[in-house]
DNA sequence: GCGACTTTAGCAATCGTTTGCTTAATATAG
DNA sequence: CTATATTAAGCAAACGATTGCTAAAGTCGC
């Protein structure tokens, strides 16, 4: 089903109808019989355009890749699915397609689609972002730095792990553990396990205490809840509040009240269903809807300006939940 | 960067350039020399193909779109994440790029792309459906069941529920409750929603036992632990075991012991993270890796053979973990 | 009835590849 | 040395849409 096959059943010809069928008026007109005569024949044939040859001659896709979007991590680690939920959104309601491309197992990917921009989760895929910038595809590089002329929206893991730490600080603790992942969390090495954890050792030093924190192993919430006794810890800073969660609840079933005898705090937002409304835990997030609108905003404003870059750094913000309280 | 460009750095034609660069054997030869020459030249000018022209003039585009797949949905749900990546796998072996579409927030799907085939996440996109069959592009409905020749891959969710519920029987249980979501946890109302419910009602008239359910609210674990307590319930089937995981803390924390004073079986695995490995709640489970790759060769069939179908409905199948015992 | 202007719609080029067919050049055989 | 086979590579069409330009038909004023 082609234009050709509208064209000649309606007695016109291809150019006629593609203007009908895309509302050319400038410099055009048609018939009113014969514009709905091409407008009910295309609907009886159900016609719809042929991408490929679309995107061929128009040099423009309405199309935005994501990149780095894989079905197994995402699903994990809660930050990327309300991001990408409001730029797509964003970038939808302003006539863009929005697809995500899945690495294969080499974690490559393969030659891009014909596309008007890209987001990429995070900034590791160098052969990727070289491609990009060969074909002057506009992209914007989220939750992670970016190079000189790349456009990036990030977030300040210094400030955040500062601004619970401070938190705990003032709340009165100060034996305050650190418990991270350094193996199986990760999907590939964020700069966000380094920085929590170095931050908090800087932190630690600047309090004149001495670093409590101990790797995740297999068992670990049991062994964490020992350690904690053991070293008379008054609070615990999670890097991911997922960990906080089955420490929490691990902790009660151990007898240790939370927040009374315990406060944890933890990075990103739980997920739904992980804890009940009314005893959702305190945590330090990623401004998730404000980084998701600035991506789209950005990539948008560099699609019609390829010489637009912006790098923008946004500040982790504070849900004061449940899990702590006053050291006592 | 054309083939254009390449051709005329080496002094060749086109064609020449392009049936190197896709190492054309058949009936095609050229000097060693030139050969060479063209593959240098293409790397130096970092040539990669237009794919919209390359896909209008080949007609094939190598490429199957996943339709369904929702950022916040799929987060939540575990079944899709292992399915895709099973399937994804396959087909990237094959040779097929993968890309996931989008629903636009009217949850209708743009014009699809040109492709080779599509992977449905349920059945419910009847516009989409009836583009693809009068486009002539093969499609495989994942997790619902399928029209007259439409392929499909389903489980069995009333034999996953008597397993279920036959298990917890054999254990001694009678007292058996049901703790399902019929509003929030849904996407759009999927039909195990209701196989599920439904073959539970039906099998505890089987076994002449009255029917324990409630429905899921705000802050239900706590109310359903109450509820379990006044009506004697010594068995919960969950519709997902991410509710039976906090039922079995919450009822932890109430001072009722999992499996000795109650005993939790749900539907689907756990996700990462929700439960240390050494207590692991018992599931029935979709044996997501056969559905994935039954979806992906289906697809990869119907692909080579217009003309193939197949439904295929696989069975849950159960593990058994630490929060089913025998009824005291 | 004639020129000027507007409306209506088609011609032909173009986007960047791939591919059937042809042809020129070279090698091989007789 | 000529006929034939093989190698090497180009010509031109095709995929299906969009768009600048041109042209025919209709309208209007005088």
């Amino acid at each position: 089903m082609t234009l050709a096959d509208i064209a000649r059943e309606c007695g016109v010809g291809t150019p006629t109808v593609s203007r009908v069928l895309n509302n050319v008026t400038n410099g055009f007109s048609v018939k009113p019989e014969i514009r709905s005569k091409i407008l009910s024949t295309a609907r009886k044939l159900s016609y719809s355009p042929n991408v490929a040859a679309k995107n061929l001659r128009r040099q423009r896709t309405d199309l935005i890749m994501i990149y780095g979007y894989d079905f197994k991590w995402t699903a994990l680690q809660g930050v990327y699915p309300n991001m990408l939920n409001v730029a797509t959104t964003r970038l939808q309601r302003k006539g863009f397609d929005v697809n995500a491309a899945f690495a294969s197992e080499n974690k490559r990917y393969r030659v891009p689609q014909m596309m008007d921009g890209a987001l990429l989760l995070t900034n590791i895929y160098p052969e990727l972002t070289t491609e990009l910038r060969d074909k002057k595809i506009p992209y914007v590089i989220l939750n992670d730095t970016a190079g000189e002329n790349e456009s990036c929206v990030d977030a300040d893991d210094v400030q955040g792990t500062n601004l619970a730490l401070d938190y705990l600080y003032k709340q009165g603790h100060r034996r305050i553990a650190y418990w991270g992942d350094y193996k199986k969390l990760i999907h590939n090495s964020h700069k966000s396990i380094s920085l929590r954890y170095n931050t908090y050792v800087d932190f630690m030093a600047a309090c004149g205490q001495e670093p409590l924190s101990w790797e995740v192993t297999e068992n670990s919430p049991e062994d964490f809840v020992r350690q904690v006794i053991a070293n008379k810890v008054t609070a615990v800073l999670t890097y991911d509040i997922a960990l906080g969660v089955r420490l929490i609840s691990t902790a009660r079933i151990a007898g240790i009240r939370v927040p009374e005898d315990l406060s944890v705090i933890g990075f990103n937002k739980p997920r739904e269903l992980m804890v009940p409304s009314d005893d959702i835990p305190t945590c330090v997030s990623l401004p998730e809807t404000e980084m998701g609108q600035a991506a789209a905003e950005i990539l948008m404003r560099q699609i019609s300006n390829q010489s637009y870059c912006e790098q923008k750094v946004f500040d982790l913000v504070l849900y004061e939940g449940s899990s702590t309280g006053k050291v006592r």
